[in-house]
DNA sequence: TGTAGTGTACTATGATTCCTAGTACAGTTA
DNA sequence: TAACTGTACTAGGAATCATAGTACACTACA
């Protein structure tokens, strides 16, 4: 389920934020579902406790997931922080790479066909589940 | 032409990066001009020249520009190294950024919106010099 | 030719970040 | 009570980032 990269120099906290952030939205993982506990995350992975929490910290405050001491933590329902802030800056990292993407060749209609893919992907997720 | 920040945990090499591109892909900087030497820049920003040469490296590396000993860097003509490696790591980038985004409640219109403007940001300056 | 400019390659040092290890405390649940 | 949970510290090693300084090879020009 996990997949890290020690070596990378893509520190281990933020391969595993990107890789639950992307298991929530994909909805793998869905609303109120309990994450494994630090601890046991960690000895699964082979890696310092430290390290998965401080994943979680930055989950909690991005609104992906919420944290009940003594309980454990969850996948948040549906929608995270949605502060416009947020948002502008989701859109001026895409500005970014699509302006290198189109530089590099790759046409609007493979954009566009790549936006159909994920938006099916998102929204079909649970659909093809139980699929031969 | 240059805003660092030097607080921010994003490297300043990489920062230059980032900006060095957006202005070659815009063509604010158009091919074969001359680039601030190593040392000029590293007295304007009141930087390293180290930094700057990390940055002029990665660049060239990149195929957005090319160094002469002796003479200065330069910017590339046209196209960077067009290898399906590079082309591929953009698009798995762009990939879980658009999965965000959408989870985000940007739509799909606002998404093909926003390309038809770098499109148009970009390309514009060519097509309307002479038309085929 | 000499000189000033260019890129490039080192070494060394301090600051910061990442990760680990260990300990401790507070809350929940059976 | 006992075993789990999240959370918050301290301390240390390893790696990265940026700086400072020095040096060398090459180019352009007076």
């Amino acid at each position: 389920m996990f997949e890290l990269d020690v070596r990378s120099r893509k520190p281990i906290y933020e391969q595993l934020v990107e890789r639950l952030k992307e298991l929530i939205i994909t909805e793998v993982l869905t609303a109120d579902e309990q994450l494994p506990s630090v601890r046991t995350l960690a000895q699964q992975l082979t890696i310092n406790p430290n390290t998965i929490q401080k994943a979680y910290r930055e989950l909690e405050s991005q609104g992906y997931i919420y944290s009940i001491k003594g309980k454990g933590s969850f996948v948040s329902a549906a929608t995270p922080n949605l502060n416009s802030e947020k948002i502008e800056k989701v859109k001026n990292e895409l500005s970014k790479l699509l302006s290198e993407a189109i530089y590099l060749g790759i046409t609007k209609n493979e954009l566009f066909k790549l936006i159909q893919e994920i938006e099916a992907a998102i929204g079909g997720g649970i659909e093809d589940d139980q699929n031969p």
